[in-house]
DNA sequence: TTGTAAGCGTTATCAA
DNA sequence: TTGATAACGCTTACAA
């Protein structure tokens, strides 16, 4: 027999040494299955925290064919992603539920649907993940397809627009939009207008359809829609093109905070006041929201509890159970100084 | 011989078969060793292409003892992380090379220092990651010492305040605050301010340090330096300290974007004219610095590319090479409407 | 140049 | 209840 190298990997095979046992005996008992004695299995534990030792992900992968992670794949600009709020809490919402059952993360950042698409499939192929989550759906997503095709289990951000064979976390659009759109009515706006996000994608779509929908309740006519893109040159723009109206709105409802906080920037510089001559509400309520000045009213959403509900059903469904669609509270809105009743308007015609 | 079930994964051994030879040619074919006919090299290759298959990485890294993934531990509160232009950048530009090398990123976002120690620890033990990248050094790290204790392969960026046996990826901070104090300098201020990061952060402590020395260099007195937090809140605090002073500054230069924007929100909301009254400069070149009013002045790094060098040192490292630390270009001043001559100052004593 | 077989560190199976 | 022993899918000596 070789002597042991000093820096040698500790293995199961040197705990059952240790313990005087085999070393289906020492899975056995780390796994707190039954078939081990309560005295041998005490012991076990004992020399493995002695000594240190946890199994190897790897081996163990080997052997149960998973892979104890699951994947996240973000096709977004990087340069865009850096002023969304949304990943990291998300991230950090996954990650105190998947730390505790000893499951890791895998991240990849592509650029595009294409890049996106070559990423779920190597995830899938190098079986490095045992499941993954689907977020910034799209409209008619490919991906629901692909990710059916390849049979890695998935868990959806809200609801497809079709048929989906995936459970969904769920944290609805409409409510946040429509506290919105009622707290500005409330305070007796009834021109308003919506910069919205691509519609490409579900959330960009489905906040522009709740925006009108909250009008029509109010029995109010459809509102003007300035498409945009999420990002804070697009906010500019479509914010730009609003207040080059003669009948420009008194209240713009924007798709995320990074466009109100440029639209809202783009209105003092022509002299518009906010709130005096506009209110603007945002939705992520993300940090500056509430720092700059006015302050932003803006829709908050807990992401990180929507990350923590998603894990936990990631990891339920790649554990082969059936995993229904699961409902999140609805956001809130956090009224700030960017909201008042609107003033008479002097500046309507400058 | 059992019959092959439908949905069985696509192994070594089936490859072999389809191409006539054995295990150990497709393994070597594949990995481009020499030993292998260059003919029967080129049909393993296609078979293998034909069948879709692609190694297991867990059995892969079973054999060669290695994870095929790198490791990152992030420990920051989720909402400030969410404003954070950096990790996303930096991220994006590590995706880029670990693709290309079948390497995997994990990720784990933490709260607190403790939880990090353990993040890194549970990394190591579980085999689950060849290397690690460490940011946001903190002055006098300990997990320095945790990672050589771990024996983990780690790239640090930039460099450490005391000895370190990880070779780092260097973007200094002090170029970008140079420049920005010598644009001010050059228009004019003579009474600049910096609102700083934590000191305990190398980055935080580093552009205080920058400021000052570059203040030094064009002869001017030690500015005066409020403490802060890299928060917009924070930012807010430090900004108002430093405006209810007789004496107050013409020019302040923050050690980020978002204590800068809120700072500027600040001066705007006291009646102070930016930048006629004073300037402000930042330091990320947010997607916001670009579209708020004025335009910010800010510093601009290339984090895509620290991320793709911090990969490739570490992908380096963990291949059992000697690294050497590696410099990138130093940053660039951004120039935008938030800076200019300082006016007369009429209202200084307001 | 090619094939055979022995690891890698688990879990699972099956006698004892 | 226990302890060999065989997978798991790959890499890699070593033999042919």
């Amino acid at each position: 027999m070789p002597e042991r190298e000093r820096g040698r990997r500790l293995t199961i095979a040197d705990v059952a040494k240790h313990a005087g046992v085999s070393k289906g005996a020492v899975s056995f008992a780390l796994n707190g299955r039954p078939g081990v004695a309560p005295a041998t299995r005490q012991r076990i534990l004992e020399v493995a925290e002695e000594l240190g030792w946890t199994p190897s992900q790897a081996a163990r992968g080997l052997s149960v064919k998973r892979a104890f992670a699951l994947g996240l794949v973000i096709a977004r600009d990087p340069v865009l992603l850096g002023s969304d709020p949304f990943f990291p809490a998300f991230i950090a919402g996954v990650e105190t539920v998947m730390a505790e059952r000893s499951h890791s993360l895998v991240l990849q950042v592509v650029r595009d649907a294409e890049e996106e698409a070559e990423g779920y499939r190597r995830l899938a192929r190098d079986r490095r993940v045992d499941g993954v989550f689907l977020t910034d759906l799209r409209r008619r997503d490919p991906r629901l397809k692909l990710l059916d095709d390849l049979a890695i289990p998935a868990v959806t951000l809200n609801v497809p627009d079709e048929e989906s064979p995936h459970p969904a976390a769920r944290l609805d659009h409409e409510p946040g939009i429509a506290q919105a759109v009622d707290h500005l009515v409330a305070q007796g706006h009834t021109n308003l207008a919506h910069v919205a996000g691509p519609e490409e994608y579900v959330h960009g779509h489905g906040r522009r359809e709740a925006f009108q929908k909250a009008l029509e309740r109010h029995g109010l006519p459809p509102g003007r829609v300035e498409a945009a893109d999420f990002t804070a040159a697009g906010g500019r723009e479509a914010t730009q093109r609003l207040l080059n109206t003669t009948e420009r709105p008194t209240a713009i409802v924007y798709a995320n905070d990074l466009m109100a906080i440029a639209g809202m920037n783009v209105a003092q510089q022509l002299g518009i006041d906010v709130p005096g001559e506009l209110s603007v509400t945002g939705y992520d309520d993300t940090e500056l929201a509430a720092h700059i000045h006015p302050g932003l009213t803006t829709v908050r959403t807990n992401v990180f509890a929507w990350g923590q509900v998603a894990a936990h059903m990631l990891v339920s469904l790649v554990e082969g159970n059936v995993v229904a669609d699961v409902e999140l509270e609805p956001p809130e809105l956090v009224v700030r100084g960017s909201t008042s009743t609107p003033s008479t308007r002097k500046g309507q015609r400058t």
